[in-house]
DNA sequence: TTGTAAGCGTTATCAT
DNA sequence: ATGATAACGCTTACAA
């Protein structure tokens, strides 16, 4: 194959027929074709099955532009990401957009990335895009110091955001999340309660969710009158496996990991095996998110379920809900689990 | 037909301002906003400082739709992928939608699943949505018979269709992938060369690049003067670890295993440990697509590096440059290479 | 049940 | 350099 022009051309004209060409090939006005476009039921059926064949022996397709102008919406969603590329929020996106194109919405991808400024550019890009609503995956939205969130408390004042794993207040603002710090107290107290020494905190984000996780942590310690151990932050949104081993063979003391994320665990372990350490024998793992990377480990890992499918479920209903005028609870938090396999050993 | 709409509610007025309502406070006519607007430079700089202080001050942000009508483009893509949660597919969707922003296209991602009728039906929506260009990610979307495959070529009379991974040939219709084929080849013979008696090829999907990678499998058998074992067909794209080892534990007399997948690959590593083989020294094992699995799994896999990245920025390329009326190579292909590691020994 | 005509908010083509 | 005004293709009162 050699160079190809594109024949393409999608300006004026050229385009295919417009409303008016099927009325007239139809005999109707274009009112009535509307009426047969968006079903309505002021027209008679003899007339519809005529505009119809019309239609369908034309190929004829409504201007979606010149509908969004006159119904002022284009029955789209932003989704907006940190990084679509990260399993868990990838997990999300494609559940959320199969939900969300369920009931006739499409959805408008944005991967931001971790920095605020540009979240910030791309909440009001897609505004300007006249999105209906606004969907944030992931908790990386919510900044530690208030100030930092308004902007997405402005967006709301435009259309609804919905916010996936992190909490904020405010009108017309909708947060549905994971009660992750009870799973993480819950699975600390478990570890030191089996026997457990030290249970090191590992995680890599001050998130809205890594400053609940750790708050949990700090909380499960404390049930069992422990002192908390000073948690390890790795501060890489994109961290490798070999960071994660380099900073915990720079620690030592603990017989416990519980990490913020499966990634994180999976890097425990393999420290583990190069440190010579059985897993869960020596050092127990629990990691975070049940994702399908707890299956790859070897042992398999121990993990906090947080329930993604349904948190999706629940950030469409209300998103859905809410553009359709239905009122909805502003804020939504479902009990996470743990799964445990093999990378633990609760005696 | 699904040319349905549902009970739109019109909301007017309660919007922001218009173009009217700016050059009535700017004291010029529609056109001169426009101008300003569009930068164009048949404005005065006194005039241009007003409109835009007018602008500024009333936060005024021109209307998508009406913009898109006039111009026949709202600037977007569509981005379609059987599935954004798988980890290969997922990265290549973060990939390109941030290239395909960076040049001012917002993409419209749609996860359609395997199915091909549902592909097709996707196509045609996103179409009916007047996106300006196409973007197929991943070789699920070519078909085994070439009939199959006539839905693309139809929407590729409406606009650019760039696929990723997979090929098809036509009008206004450009392909970009690796040579996993050749890459295969060369893996298997590097296999059998280092002295494994029998590679099994696994694999999980008939798909274009499912063919391809079975195709160079044979061509590295033959090269070694060997005869292909029967390749193991996982069909299930979305198949559990245990699935796979499953699969290979049923079957018998292989020392190597070379996966269409990495999350194939994991499952020989671990299917090895669970039948007592060591990895390498008694099971090689080859994955492909060199993701991040590749290094969460113990030992860490040797895979085939399609080199997702370089795709991705050829696809943009590509489709950009037919958007802006550039010609551009129907089909691109780039070298795949082997990136080694624990899981073989090629002595 | 059907048709007429007034928006919807831009861009672009003319004049001036 | 600026201003009228005609598209762009649809939905929807309001009339008939």
């Amino acid at each position: 194959m050699g160079l190809q022009v594109s024949a393409y051309t999608r300006k004026k004209g050229a385009e295919g027929l417009n409303i008016y060409d099927i009325s007239r090939l139809a005999g109707v006005s274009i009112a009535t074709v509307s009426r047969v476009l968006n079903d309505s039921d002021r027209v008679s059926p003899r007339t519809r099955e005529k505009v119809l064949r019309v239609i369908e022996e034309n190929g004829y397709e409504p201007n979606a532009f010149a509908r969004g102008l006159g119904l002022n919406t284009m029955h789209t969603v932003g989704l907006l990401c940190a990084d679509a590329g990260d399993p868990y929020l990838a997990q999300a996106v494609n559940d959320l957009e199969r939900r969300l194109r369920k009931s006739g919405y499409d959805s408008l991808l944005c991967c931001t990335g971790y920095e605020r400024e540009d979240k910030e550019k791309y909440v009001s890009l897609l505004l300007q895009k006249r999105v209906d609503g606004l969907v944030l995956v992931g908790s990386h939205f919510v900044e530690r110091e208030e100030a930092g969130n308004d902007y997405i408390r402005r967006a709301a004042e435009k259309a609804p955001v919905v916010l996936l794993g992190g909490e904020l207040t405010g009108e017309n603002l909708y947060s549905v999340r994971c009660d992750e710090r009870a799973a993480m107290r819950a699975a600390t107290a478990r570890l030191l309660r089996s026997g457990r020494r030290e249970v090191l905190f590992l995680y890599n984000s001050l998130s809205f969710s890594g400053r609940n996780k750790l708050a949990g942590y700090r909380e499960g310690c404390a049930d069992c009158g422990r002192a908390a151990a000073e948690p390890l932050l790795l501060d890489a949104y994109r961290f490798d496996v070999e960071e994660v081993q380099a900073a915990l063979a720079a620690r030592a003391g603990f017989d416990a990991v519980l990490a913020a994320d499966d990634r994180l665990a999976v890097g425990a372990v393999k420290y583990a095996k190069r440190a010579g350490l059985r897993v869960p024998q020596d050092l127990a793992v629990v990691g975070c998110n049940n994702s399908a990377i707890a299956l790859y480990c070897d042992p398999e890992l121990t993990s906090i379920d947080n329930r993604l499918g349904a948190l999706c479920e629940q950030v469409a209903e209300a998103l859905l809900n809410v553009l359709a005028g239905n009122p909805w609870e502003s804020r939504t938090v479902l009990p996470a689990a743990l799964v445990e396999r093999g990378s633990t050993d609760f005696s």
